[in-house]
DNA sequence: CAGGCTACCTGCCCGC
DNA sequence: TGCGGGCAGGTAGCCT
């Protein structure tokens, strides 16, 4: 379910509560849950026990905590939650992980879907192997601009399709990139070979901005799937233009928002503002 | 490489 | 009240 700003949340959660600390017990409730940590759920475990965390880092919607030069690798899938919490405090409905700090508390990792998980990357602290094919995010100090429009420009298909892949840019999922699509006045088919680059240039500082007014306001949370470490929501949800903005009228020009099928999922869009590319004219 | 489809999961909401 | 279908902040892999 996070996108960037929500991961981003978590991660200064994990600043705060777990950079500093030592992992004095892992334990893993559902092995699913470890699943891509090849060697195993006992492995996984014995990897940690006794580590201690000196950095919390992210890129895109992955992000590690640093024992020393390894990486714990985690992604929050559609579900998944970091939370901080005492021993005392009644284990969650879908709790799968549970790492014991020495400052008593514990950091749990809650997932209903099962879609994300952790595991151990060796040596991976400064960029685990396993996600060397996720590019950069536009809130790295590192996004190289300039790249990412030649890249673009190279592509052959529809400018969502583009920014919700992962090895492109990073971090923008489904919210972000109807709400960045809206504020550029795109529709999410226009060709990505027949965008101006001026186009190109609007939509990516709409990406930069849209992420960042949400990272401000904690993230978006439609329901209590999505908290920081602290159990709190965000609430960018009352911010959106064009996501689950289905019949509403845009905040614009006051045609209703539609939303389409796309990619097995939703594409929100107004209709006036981000009028539908026609065969040979973009 | 593009893109359609499936799998991986649980839960909620709606219509019947 | 129950059941089936559709839907949900994601990713990876297989096929054409």
């Amino acid at each position: 379910m996070p996108e960037l700003p929500e991961v981003e949340v978590v991660r200064r959660g994990l600043a705060d509560h777990v950079v500093g600390r030592r992992i004095t017990q892992a334990t893993v409730h559902d092995v699913r849950s470890v699943r891509r940590h090849l060697a195993g759920p006992a492995d996984f475990a014995d990897s940690l026990t006794g580590r201690a965390v000196t950095g919390a880092v992210r890129r895109g919607k992955y992000l590690w905590m640093q024992p020393d030069d390894d990486a714990v690798l985690c992604h929050l899938g559609m579900s998944g939650q970091m939370l901080i919490q005492k021993p005392a405090m009644p284990a969650q409905k879908h709790l799968k992980i549970t790492l014991d700090l020495d400052d008593g508390m514990q950091l749990r990792f809650v997932d209903q879907r099962i879609f994300g998980g952790m595991l151990v990357s060796h040596g991976g602290a400064v960029l685990p192997a396993e996600i060397a094919h996720i590019a950069r995010d536009p809130l790295d100090p590192d996004f190289d601009a300039d790249e990412f429009r030649r890249r673009l420009k190279k592509r052959q298909t529809g400018v969502k399709r583009a920014i919700l892949d992962q090895g492109l840019i990073s971090g923008v999922g489904n919210i972000y990139a109807d709400e960045s699509l809206w504020r550029s006045k795109l529709h999410y088919a226009r060709d990505t070979k027949n965008l101006r680059a001026a186009e190109v240039t609007t939509l990516l500082a709409n990406v930069v901005d849209v992420m960042s007014e949400a990272l401000a306001q904690g993230g978006t949370s439609f329901d209590a799937l999505y908290v920081n470490v602290n159990g709190e929501s965000g609430y960018f949800d009352r911010s959106l233009n064009a996501y689950g903005q289905e019949g509403l009228p845009c905040g614009r020009c006051g045609t209703p928002i539609r939303r389409d099928a796309f990619m097995n999922r939703s594409a929100y869009s107004c209709p006036l503002c981000q009028p539908k590319p026609r065969k040979g004219r973009w």
